[in-house]
DNA sequence: TGTACATCAGTGAACGCGCGTTCACTGATGTAC
DNA sequence: TGTACATCAGTGAACGCGCGTTCACTGATGTAC
């Protein structure tokens, strides 16, 4: 028996690491063209297997999507954190410099976050993954506005603050016309007025 | 061969008129369904002609989209012009709630400059189109900015400004589990946040 | 250890579908004489 | 005014394509005795 389940665990985690070879893959493509002009065929394609050999995994395509999107936003979170600690600086200007910065130059991420606030249709238990990640993005920019002496409501600024920095890369991400160094300087340049603006404000409460 | 011009010229504006007619049949199916999902069959049936019919006004999918994006964009834009003035008031207050009521209302306008913004791809006669209407918005923040009592680079601020509007819209429009009334109300708060921090500097300027 | 059977990830081929677009044709309207 | 011809918006049918997904099968691995 107690052999049995073993056995039966190791196969889990068998597919559960071939599952995120698929969702790795799956990532890869998503990098390379829009959402919308992924094909099942295209994965498979970049998973080096066949592309009936999905089904194994996932049990349709809008479960792949959803997992992959979810999955890519998590590794971009951690990545972001993972960059701002190395630093060690948790001032509102470097958190939101690194926040555009990151999304800048890993842009597929941007775009699945922008995916699912155009054409949201989400199951209640990644919903919850969803928002948990968005509550630890508010938690940083939470403590940076601490840090600046801002008191009492302090969430209300963070949900500002995250929006007009999703924001800016929404409308100057792509400039047309304009190198993407200069757009990456123009929107830097305006985050950095986003950041006067908070800092002045969080610091006089 | 006056007559003649005058026929062909009148001949011109049927043609005209009536690829008007597709792009407005067009737009009410965007506004129905997401881009992407989106089928030149759709269009054709909403404005009650054969499918290849829309090919004598239109060479292919891609130019009848961006045209039908830039005039939908347009008409937003004139309607969002129209409220402000018929009310009177260009504080910067009113300015931001009109422009979030009015794209949470008309939300097939705000997922085409979404679109935009993601995926763009576009010609150069379209995109000065573009460039000009985002032109005429921010004409309007800035003078919303000028009457604060706000000097020198105002439109730096406006583009700040525009970009947060924009990204509090993408951000919280479709915030699950909560209903639209809800959502539109935190959209509304999270404006009114932004418009303090924009007053209190720009009038201390 | 050897053999018959069970399991199951993986596959090539195929199915059915909806898509953008083309084609050959129609039929209404205008033109020439 | 009547007739033969030209123009051209509009159409039903069809083409070729890529898609998500299914199916019947294979072949490797594990199990039972």
């Amino acid at each position: 028996m107690k052999g049995k389940t073993a056995f039966a665990r190791l196969k889990e985690q068998e597919k559960e690491a071939r599952k995120v070879l698929i969702l790795d893959a799956a990532q890869r493509v998503f990098a390379a063209k829009p959402f919308g002009k992924v094909s099942m065929r295209d994965i498979a394609k970049e998973a080096d297997i066949s592309p009936p050999s999905i089904y194994t995994y996932f049990s349709d395509q809008e479960t792949l999507f959803i997992e992959a999107a979810l999955k890519g936003t998590q590794d971009m979170m951690d990545a972001f954190a993972a960059t701002l600690n190395r630093s060690g600086d948790f001032s509102l200007d470097q958190v939101a410099e690194t926040f555009i910065r990151y999304l800048t130059e890993h842009d597929v991420y941007f775009r699945m976050m922008a995916h699912f606030g155009l054409h949201a249709s989400i199951n209640s238990a990644s919903l919850e993954k969803l928002k948990a990640m968005e509550r630890s993005a508010l938690d940083t920019f939470d403590s940076a506005f601490r840090k600046l002496g801002a008191r009492g409501d302090v969430r209300l600024l963070s949900h500002t603050f995250f929006a007009a920095l999703n924001g800016i890369l929404i409308t100057y991400r792509r400039n047309p016309g304009r190198s993407e160094e200069e757009a990456l300087a123009h929107m830097l340049r305006l985050a950095k007025v986003l950041c006067g603006l908070f800092s002045t404000v969080a610091a006089a409460r």
